[in-house]
DNA sequence: CTGAAAGCGCTTACAG
DNA sequence: CTGAAAGCGCTTACAG
């Protein structure tokens, strides 16, 4: 009695058969209509619930997706995350989600977990590294797979990726400085060597060198911490920099305390500019320019692709950059 | 050719029967260590994937454990579901997630989906209204279901509660307030009515009342728009005003951009405490203190609650208040 | 230590 | 419009 009710008991009570209880969950036009409100009482009396996972196992089809993110608890990612998740609600389907904290060893390991759960599909914001542990295991269980924000397996025919343009985030960022007269521009944060990193400084590279001025990078891990460090070191250290274009807003916004720590105003002295427009930009002081990268429609583009991708067998474009632009605020434009 | 290898075709290929394929997933000792071996190798060069799904048909465990969340954008809530998560997969478990948006309907509909998905349990921070829509489906699944961070259905005896000690928080910081000399102390954020925001205002209201020291509350959304709007109100309509408990962080640091785009420092003559301490407080200048709720600590130890009620049949208590602590940083100490 | 059979709760052709 | 039968890929007793 402990048990939960079953299709048979189901058709038991209503006096039917199975196979017509099971047209009542799928609304099929054949049933009749008092055959299937009956039914639904009946179900609404045994407090029946639908074993989804029974019926994949005839139907093949489970209405998982898997997302894997390399960093959760960075809002950049949880925006990200978090649109996809409920863009693919609305499309029926539940979100199986994993943080991998930048291991690419629990990477692969929840990525196996998820194929065994049988998602449909994955969506993965990958970690660097070992790649093969992570994309050869989805590749083998045939799994539409794209990879997102970041370009790790550089296979994008088999796992196609997508992400905002940050090339061109960095030379529109790049522009309006020098357009406002800034002279010694650095680049700051965003480890040494990744894709990720040299996409978003190389527009802020082709612009300098196109502007006869001089590139600065200064490397460093994408927090507030280092953001921090960076300002409160760049006065003895780089004393000339003028306007930097953070490797994210984590890091800009760093910055703004580390300036503001100093008692250094910024905006006019120090024009900033961070990178991704989340949402905490616009309510600091001052603002913080960000090149706004809109990842919320970001998250439900990506839904889109991968069902398509799924359910109509339309295999994304190896890589597409979504576009961006510059949200000017107080931070780079004087403003007191 | 195109379907995955099942556990018929690697029996076949191992020459030996289904059974003892199966066996050899459960790491049975009953399996010669040849037997196994040379199963496993067949399994490696099929590219079998084992399907988890059919499995549980049979054995009626799942290994999915659904997490509902109120608003993931949030940090403090991001940073919850993060932990939790990586804790449950830890100990071998998937989970299943979703943002509700606050939104009852889409939290009835995630829930039900969850279910249908044979979910083995539910870790809900609930939003507030049509609670039945949500907690009874869960009920008549029979699935240990337990509340967190806030406590909508008052069922905990069906439902258990767990939270940070609020009260608590909002007493530690009231007291460190008065004792630092603080005469108006203002309560800021959290919307009027709602549990949550009375727990985090009650220790304050009765520490002022002890002290003899008169409250006022400025109720408002919990968000850095909203604080920071408050603080640029604060010296027109409350200028006696010389300290503030803010409902949550993101109040909090949204005064504190507030007060910088006044030119008005935050630490000797206002002093300003946030709540939840979320990552960002230690980050920005001045730092800000904080209630800590451990919050990493927490979505742990509900991991391991919520897998002790359904592996071992261990019934949380019905309502659990963890420790906090208060993080002193400059925003209340005048330290510049 | 291994095999043959039944069963988990559904869906899917196929009859009627 | 509805029913009887087979099957999805596993696990679970039960023999041997």
């Amino acid at each position: 009695m402990s048990r939960r009710p079953t299709i048979v008991d189901v058709a038991r009570a209503a006096g039917v058969s199975k196979s017509t209880v099971s047209l009542v969950f799928q609304k099929s036009p054949a049933v009749k209509a008092e055959t299937r409100q009956a039914v639904q009482r009946v179900m609404a009396d045994l407090g029946y619930v639908y074993n989804r996972n029974a019926a994949n196992l005839r139907s093949n089809r489970v209405g998982l997706i898997g997302v894997v993110i390399n960093d959760l608890r960075n809002p950049f990612f949880a925006e990200f995350a978090t649109s996809l998740q409920m863009a693919l609600s609305q499309r029926g389907y539940a979100t199986v989600i994993a943080n991998t904290d930048e291991d690419p060893m629990l990477q692969a390991q929840v990525v196996g977990s998820m194929i065994e759960h049988g998602v449909s599909a994955v969506v993965i914001s990958p970690t660097y590294g070992a790649e093969e542990t992570t994309f050869d295991p989805l590749h083998r269980a045939r799994l539409p797979v794209m990879q997102v924000l970041r370009k790790v397996d550089p296979r994008v025919g088999l796992f196609p990726f997508t992400a905002p343009d940050y090339r061109r985030g960095g030379e529109i960022a790049a522009q309006h400085l020098v357009a406002s007269g800034a002279q010694n521009i650095a680049f700051v944060g965003g480890q040494e060597g990744r894709a990720v990193t040299q996409e978003r400084m190389s527009g802020y590279l082709a612009t300098l060198q196109v502007c006869g001025l001089p590139p600065l990078a200064l490397h460093g891990r994408p927090t507030r911490a280092f953001g921090r460090a960076t300002a409160l070191d760049l006065a003895r250290s780089h004393p000339h920099v003028d306007a930097a274009i953070c490797f994210n807003d984590l890091v800009a916004l760093g910055m703004l305390a580390g300036f503001a720590e100093q008692g250094r105003p910024v905006g006019r002295d120090f024009r900033l500019i961070g990178f991704d427009d989340i949402e905490d930009c616009a309510q600091v002081y001052p603002a913080l320019t960000s090149v706004h990268c809109d990842i919320a429609g970001f998250g439900a583009g990506v839904a889109q692709t991968i069902l398509a991708w799924l359910e109509d067998g339309i295999l994304p474009p190896p890589e597409v950059h979504t576009p961006v632009r510059l949200m000017l605020r107080g931070s780079s434009l004087g403003a007191s």
